[in-house]
RNA sequence: GCGAGAGUGGCGGAACGGUAGACGCAGUCGACUCAAAAUCGACCGACGCAAGUCAUGGGGGUUCGAAUCCCCCCUCUCGCACCA
């Protein structure tokens, strides 16, 4: 941890750390190789991760300004493509590099283009960024490799000042924005690398740089090189000969700045003192807790204009001192819960025996907006605390899975007010009217809720109309987990009438029958059958978080027992595989819809008194499960031409011979030469015929 | 521009390389009702009277067999973005 924009000798309501900053960039070479074995993230945020640390190689150098200006003799440039140093044709450096500052203070012209790029500054420029502009400072710079040679230096919108040097040097024959910047005002071309099937001698670049690999040429010592690694290499290790740059690894990625001017966060504990400066609080009198009695109505920070939290005495010297008023960024916090919830009453951080027996978390549920900061701050705030001996793993997270979010249809009224689903009458033809004033609506996108738009279900009506249990199970019925879902009055009331249903259904549910049947008919065999499939499908459904198949599969069980109730009242053994298959239902909805499925439960065994969450889950008997006969679709060269059915363990040759007697494939088998028999057993017969 | 992912009925979506469209929503018809709601039943990719044919963004390929695997293209979504 760093503080930066520390003002030695001011007056101590000046005398503070302008920043705190997390230094997480000493972790991004762990935090991008460790990615590698996060095999149980999604690969999507792994690159994303992978993409914001942002390593890239290459070469520093430094280029001799041909005449020093203002003490300034030489700029330095970070390049990945080192290799291209011959076909340079500028010097290109950002608007807020000093030597741009050095020139604009002499120069009229060029105070006026920096101006201008300050003004345009991030949200203009974003918009004119396919605009590249500069200003030519008359300043000339040595080549590292050409002796006598001397190219011109630009300054340019492009260049930015945070990322490398804030100085390149212009290739344009092999970098686009160089090449773009280079037609703009006529400056040299020069191919320094021959794509396959080109001429050295003629070869030129046109309106597209040339960036792929080839051939090195015009290009002094690295002439012929044709493996870009190899030529990268030479180029460095001639430039460190020289003296005039070295092989460099740069990173993406900046320190987290974490001090936040606001109230809600945790209170940075340190002291700042007139003699002693910055002075940590003493453990013993940690945690700093925020102060309650604040106003947010009065302008500045809270902290600060409380009138006695920050004055306290420097723990050091004991003198007057004042606490930071800084609160740290909650990102911090959302950086080490988990391994806090592993012993939440912990007298310390946390308990170290409960961290090492839960951590890392198994299965990490959140959405993919965390994909970079709170994931990667986690990431390194672990290796921290494993550094300070908390715990002792690196990686948090063993498992992630980004669910989507919840959508929803927005609707804005013809003089622009965003209206709520409520103040809303849709139309059968997808057409919408304002409830109040009947006047048309326009049905805007269906997007992520939000307040500006008014596109949000408050849940806690949702839960008076229908319940819980039905927001639960349409949300997880209605796609898979990972996409967005869209909330719809339609859907919810669909999940509304399966419960319903299900209650009905429990209602007139037989009573627990007291001893099984001898014998099983074949109605009850079936439905055995259908219940004991569906214990293993949803088990399974869950296991992959495919939560909308496994509503899905218990949809099925349910309407197998409907079909049930319709059969013969007086067949026993259908009236125990309807028992069974009712509980069967109570128990796999229990995880996604719990209070319906504790009534069930409790209906169908009266004196139940625990919970089905503490039953152990249901296993599927496999045997009773299989099949007693399968249906076999039988194609001629691939294309289905009939089903037949056969018992499960029925002999190949049987089955082929049954599927040839198949009429409509008898039929097309006429006169026909069978060249191939395929059978794959219980499944599919294919045969290949010739002509 | 770079990277990742996705294209299947009217909609959300199923489908170890093996009967495409499970299940739900919407819809159509019917039962019940004086009527409506609720409920229950049947139907529900396209063309066709039918037999059948065609269908998983488009085009090739591998295979006995492709929504699924490979190549090219198109479209969309997401992330990063003058990253040198």
């Amino acid at each position: 941890i760093d503080g930066r924009g520390w003002r030695s000798g001011a007056p101590v309501e000046k005398k503070r750390l302008a920043q705190w900053f997390y230094r997480i960039t000493a972790d991004a070479p762990e935090l991008l190789s460790a990615l590698d074995e996060l095999e149980k993230w999604p690969e999507r945020v792994r690159v994303m991760q992978a993409n914001w640390i942002g390593r890239s190689e290459g070469a520093r150098l430094r280029f001799g300004l041909v005449t020093p200006e203002a003490g300034i003799d030489e700029v330095e440039v970070y390049t990945t493509r080192p290799d291209t140093l011959y076909g340079m044709s500028f010097l290109a450096i950002a608007p807020e590099h000093p030597l741009a500052a050095a020139v604009a203070a002499r120069d009229a012209g060029a105070a006026a283009f920096v101006a201008e790029c300050a003004r345009l500054g991030t949200s203009e420029a974003v918009i004119e960024a396919a605009e590249k502009r500069g200003y030519d400072t008359g300043i000339r710079v040595a080549h590292p490799f050409i002796e006598g040679a001397s190219y011109p230096v630009w300054i340019a919108n492009f260049v930015l000042m945070e990322y490398g040097t804030g100085a390149i040097f212009g290739c344009p024959a092999h970098d686009q924005r160089d090449l773009d910047f280079a037609r703009k005002y006529g400056l040299a071309v020069p191919p320094v690398v021959l794509p396959p099937g080109e001429d050295a001698a003629t070869f030129q670049v046109g309106a597209k740089a040339f960036v792929d690999d080839g051939v090195i040429i015009h290009s002094g010592f690295l002439d012929g090189l044709t493996a870009p690694a190899q030529a990268k290499r030479a180029a460095i290790a001639e430039l460190e000969r020289r003296g005039a740059g070295k092989g460099v690894v740069n990173w993406r990625l900046r320190d987290w700045g974490f001090s936040r001017q606001r109230y809600w966060g945790t209170p940075i504990p340190v002291v700042h003192c007139h003699s002693c400066g910055v002075v940590p609080v003493p453990e013993t009198e940690l945690p700093v807790v925020l102060p309650e009695d604040v106003q947010f109505d009065v302008p500045g920070k809270v902290l600060d204009h409380h009138p006695t939290w920050k004055h306290v005495p420097c723990p050091a010297c004991g003198a007057p001192a004042e606490r930071d008023t800084d609160t740290l960024d909650t990102f911090v916090d959302s950086s080490w819960y988990f391994a806090r919830f592993c012993s939440p009453r912990a007298s310390g951080v946390v308990d170290r025996a409960a961290v090492d027996h839960w951590l890392p978390v198994d299965q990490y549920i959140g959405g993919i907006e965390h994909a970079i900061l709170h994931l990667l701050y986690a990431r390194s705030f672990t290796r921290a605390m494993r550094k300070t001996g908390y715990l002792g793993v690196d990686e948090p997270f063993e498992a992630l899975f980004t669910q989507g979010m919840v959508t929803h249809a927005s609707f804005r009224a013809t003089d622009g007010r965003w209206l709520t689903p409520d103040e809303v009458d849709l139309r059968g033809d997808g057409s919408a009217v304002e409830r109040a004033s009947g006047e048309a609506v326009l049905v805007g996108r269906i997007e992520k809720m939000s307040k500006s738009k008014r596109n949000t279900i408050d849940p806690g009506e949702i839960i008076d109309r229908y319940g819980a249990d039905t927001a639960r199970w349409f949300i997880l019925s209605d796609n898979p987990p990972e996409r967005d879902m869209e909330w719809t009055e339609a859907g919810a009331v669909g999940a509304f009438r399966f419960t319903q249903r299900l209650f009905r259904l429990v209602e007139s549910a037989p009573a627990r029958p007291s001893s099984m049947p001898n014998a099983w008919s074949a109605a009850s065999r079936a439905l055995r059958r259908t219940t004991h499939r569906i214990i293993s499908a949803v088990t399974e459904a869950l296991d992959d978080f495919a939560y909308n198949v496994a509503v899905a599969r218990v949809y099925e069980l349910t309407n197998a027992i409907s079909d049930a109730e319709r059969g013969d009242a007086t067949d026993a053994s259908l009236v125990w595989a309807r028992f069974e298959a009712l509980e069967a239902v109570a128990r796999l909805a229990a995880p996604m819809m719990p209070h319906l499925a504790e009534e069930m439960y409790t209906r169908l065994h009266p004196g139940f008194d625990g919970v089905v969450a503490d039953l152990p889950w249901l296993e599927a008997d496999a045997a009773l499960a299989a099949a007693e006969s399968v249906i076999i679709a039988v194609q001629i060269l691939g294309k289905l031409r009939g089903t037949i059915e056969v018992a499960p363990g029925a002999d190949d040759a049987s089955v082929l011979a049954a599927a040839a007697g198949e009429a409509n494939v008898a039929r097309q088998l006429e006169g026909k030469r069978i060249v191939k028999r395929i059978y794959v057993p219980g499944r599919i017969v294919n045969f290949v015929i010739a002509g």
